[in-house]
DNA sequence: GCAACCCATTGACATCTGTCAATGGGTCTG
DNA sequence: CAGACCCATTGACAGATGTCAATGGGTTGC
């Protein structure tokens, strides 16, 4: 009721363009990176690796996660590629831990999510 | 060189499952939030509804976005469906604005995001 | 050298997603 | 009432995405 009160007033045939104050370069970096944490096995690998201690390898996730290997890997290449995480490669392990130099972008989403 | 030092030590055929404090609940509902805003369009939707002193209708967006106007009444239902924006007709008119009880998770990641 | 192990890539497949044209419902103006 | 306007839904289609089996490369231990 009172919330139709402040509804702006139109006029059939004028729209009222919105303004859109970020940039476009800044909507495709955000959506990259929103685009690589909206998938819960991705989710649950960022989250583990934020509060993990140690860098964590493929095998590790592969246990815990009901997925096959080349999936859990598939994912993981998914957060590479959107420069979240990063890997360092020793004997037969592939140790992944989140990006040490992320956007600001990237770190205030990393702290709003779980 | 220094960063391999800090790798956890492994033996054959023994993984180390992660820790995942988070509920599987929580991870559904952070990735429903993260997967409605991670597409360009619905993006800079919501951020112009942050920015925004008033509501807006589906028509400022049509006339800004280059997209048909079914297109981008499809985004603001996934919008809407995924409770992030509020609609009120009135005339001719569906009035959009972002939910005014959002939960404690969306409300973060609109605050990180833009 | 050989077998076991870890991991990434490829190919294949079903599903999801973004887009538009067409349509129809609802509302206002003349 | 008739026409113009705003909007949501439907149907259709191409492209992206998640998943696994199969494969191969690289490394370690025997």
């Amino acid at each position: 009721m009172e919330r139709l009160a402040v509804l702006p007033e139109r006029e059939r045939g004028v729209c009222c363009p919105p303004t859109i104050t970020v940039r476009p370069a800044k909507v495709d970096e955000i959506t990259e990176i929103l685009k690589a944490l909206a998938e819960p096995t991705r989710l649950r690998m960022v989250i583990a690796l934020r509060e993990a201690k140690e860098a964590v390898c493929i095998c590790d996730f592969t246990g815990s996660f009901d997925l096959s290997q080349p999936t859990v890997s598939h994912h993981m290449g998914k957060l590479r590629d959107a420069g979240l995480v990063e890997v360092t490669k020793r004997g037969i392990w592939s140790f992944y831990r989140l990006a040490p130099h992320l956007s600001q972008s990237a770190r205030r989403i990393l702290e709003a999510i779980g």
